[in-house]
DNA sequence: ATCATATCGATAAATTTTTATCGATATGAT
DNA sequence: ATCATATCGATAAAAATTTATCGATATGAT
């Protein structure tokens, strides 16, 4: 019950799946069934729900409430992280008013900019502050977790200035390579780097498979038990 | 030879850095010298970049131009990827103006909407057009890339549309999962599962060190061999 | 009540990924 | 010219992850 870091990144997937379907007014679901409609391995649902779940039971499967109350439990979304985000630009924006991560436990309380341009104004109701008022309000607020998304050549300097602040995890949306000093969590977000593996995917397709005509669309896939197709993220 | 899956994950991460050292002027790196930057394992770069290499020469290590020619042609960033983009709301209006995207091989041509108060404006010179000139102008421009970043109730519908028009890799934000028919590339961007990984690591954090106090803010970590930072994206 | 079956959960095998070890070699110093 | 050394590249070991196998058990049908 160590090390499970793989299957993390999976869990909020099945969170996000299992929401849906619970709106459907579905009350219980089989691993097997995830695993159809997430185009992944039957098997491998069923090993990461049985790491942060025992409510699942022979023949019905999970009841969906249970299921849901462990994953957020495990995810810690019960108490929810609040963050601030520097760098109010277009990407920081879109982050602001980012309705999903309301719902998976992340509050973005404020952005941070040094844009006369942009302070004062509000995304989503949340309001964008002068970068200086950063270090005292996020010591007062005991804010933990900033959101990196200034232009490259800010980037070293603002994270710096984070982590004086006493932020102590850092999603860093940037390209620059950051170092953080023991104790501070830095998690890359490298948009460049998702896409890299698309394009591999997509000349392994082409390569492989030759340039074949058109593919008929369907919105489920034939329930095959190994499927290469739904990648990470 | 085969599947260096994980490994593609990476190769746009050290390109991403090698370019910043080659406008500093340096003209070779070692691999040593990139872990310590990057805060990984020595190892772990050697390997990665023996893969899609060999012009590393003991001693000096790769020659800059080289190897960037190598990790270039290797993730294909030579023929640059045209791309559609279908939802032009925030998050995809900041994707159209991500600049970076421009070097790493991805092109976005123009933006999709059905909102008539985005269609015919512009973003960073890129048109936003009404959703309905999507399947005549894929197929007419031969573009196979798409990014779907329309709200969660029109993913289904959008996605199909985008598959029916000729598009064969799709880049998909939303939460929605979707079901890629074989020949079709698909490729989830969680952000929601990112900031899981995340939390999950501060939470390990404070509970194996405890609450304490101050960290020093350092601008280069120790070069250790074996680092836990720096995590994948 | 009995039985066939879908599903879980545990154990084990296979695969992939990471980390370690070590010899070969070019570089720069003496 | 010789030598010490940093670094690559290959091979091997270790660790992590994925996939497979199989018995146990609750459910719903007969």
């Amino acid at each position: 019950m160590e090390k499970p870091l793989a299957t993390t990144q999976r869990l909020p997937k099945y969170l996000a799946y299992l929401k849906i379907r619970q709106k459907q007014g579905i009350e219980s679901i089989s691993t097997s069934r995830i695993a159809e409609d997430l185009n992944m391995a039957a098997i491998s649902v069923r090993k990461d729900l049985a790491r942060i779940s025992n409510a699942g039971r022979p023949k019905t499967g999970y009841p969906m409430d249970a299921l849901i109350a462990d994953l957020e439990r495990f995810l810690g979304y019960g108490n929810a992280r609040d963050a601030f985000l520097v760098g109010a630009g277009r990407l920081g924006q879109a982050l602001m008013g980012y309705a999903q991560f309301a719902e998976y436990g992340l509050s973005i309380l404020a952005g941070f900019d040094i844009d006369p341009a942009l302070i004062g104004s509000e995304i989503d109701g949340k309001p964008i502050l002068p970068l200086e008022k950063l270090p005292g309000l996020a010591r007062r607020m005991q804010v933990k977790v900033g959101i990196l998304t200034v232009p490259e050549d800010a980037a070293q300097e603002t994270f710096a200035l984070m982590v004086e602040s006493g932020i102590r995890a850092v999603w860093n949306f940037t390209a620059i390579p950051l170092s953080a000093p023991p104790g501070v969590v830095l998690q890359n977000e490298n948009l460049a780097a998702s896409f890299a593996v698309l394009s591999k995917r997509l000349a392994a397709t082409f390569d492989e498979e030759g340039v074949s005509g058109e593919v008929p669309c369907g919105t489920f896939a034939p329930p095959n038990e190994k499927r290469e197709g739904g990648h990470q993220s």
